[in-house]
DNA sequence: CGAATCGGGACCAATTCGGTCCACTTTCCA
DNA sequence: TGGAAAGTGGACCGAATTGGTCCCGATTCG
């Protein structure tokens, strides 16, 4: 499926949060839990997986907690998604290595996905978390990412783009 | 995961091999499985599955197959991704209908993503078949949409978009 | 009529996902 | 100095999804 997991929808919006509240502000599990009606045990298991990517930053102790890495302006929707799935990967074709499908020398799809997962991986990472914090931040621009996507067109003569 | 499924994956390569014989053309399931090397059986639902959908013609009996419904330039990989795994939704949010998610109300987050999910869908829409079928056709046209991507920013001031 | 081909679906093994729980470590502070 | 609060790592399991095969009926051609 062409979705992101739960988990990770669960991230953005627990990271959402740390952005509301700016920088250097500790929060602690349980009450992210409770501000974002996700359990408990899966905010915890989210908020251990970001801090070891070095999404979020934590401090144990009775007042720990964690906080951000960095300035919400500079954590991508895109680095979320890959902290929590691994690279991003449309294809299983795109995370193999090169030469390792045995399909390579004739199938012209490979390098095609290629650069449809880079379109797609740049979308997500031209998206901050602080841009995520309020709605529609950034309608414009996304309405013309959309815009341009759907111009793409071979840029030879051969066959003319007639679209509906 | 954000990724397609490996039976869509299939999908575009077998439609790809009809984009490179030009519309018309009818071939059976047998000889596009030999081609593509995809087992027949998961060959075969896949094109009842296309033909079902709308993007394939069939044609039972002796002399049977399947044929494109419409020109290739006129499919996109939007189109057969949707028609394999229905309505592209990048996260649960969005495909639920407004209202259905009890933390709409104060969660900035949801109609960011639905333009998130326009942007990904618009990525796929703007690539046809005729463009699949040969290697890097699109390129430049792709990276200048990765590159627009990257550079979405907020609007407004209040915060400067400072990317590494 | 019989062979070739599509059509619809049942079926199953393997994997992934969502979620919970537990034992351990660190830190604070009364 | 000991207990409470908080993060860490990993095991574990039920449910859902995926990948794939197979079977039987319906069409069509010769």
């Amino acid at each position: 499926m062409l979705k992101i997991t739960r988990q990770t929808d669960y991230g953005v919006m627990i990271l959402t949060r740390f952005a509301q509240e700016g920088i250097g502000r500790i929060h602690n599990a349980r009450d992210l839990a409770t501000e974002t009606e996700v359990p408990l045990p899966t905010a915890s298991k989210i908020l251990k997986l970001l801090a070891r990517e070095g999404i979020l930053l934590s401090q144990r102790g009775v007042k720990g907690g964690y906080r951000l890495a960095r300035p919400p302006e500079e954590i991508t929707v895109g680095q979320v998604v890959t902290a929590m799935e691994g690279p991003i990967a449309i294809t299983e074709c795109v995370e193999s290595a090169p030469g390792e499908c045995d399909k390579e020398p004739w199938c012209p799809v490979r390098s095609n996905w290629q650069l449809i997962n880079d379109a797609v991986q740049g979308a997500l990472e031209g998206i901050t978390l602080a841009s995520m914090a309020r709605p529609f931040s950034f309608s414009t621009n996304s309405a013309s990412v959309a815009k341009e996507a759907s111009e793409l067109e071979p840029a030879d003569s051969s066959q003319t783009a007639t679209k509906t």
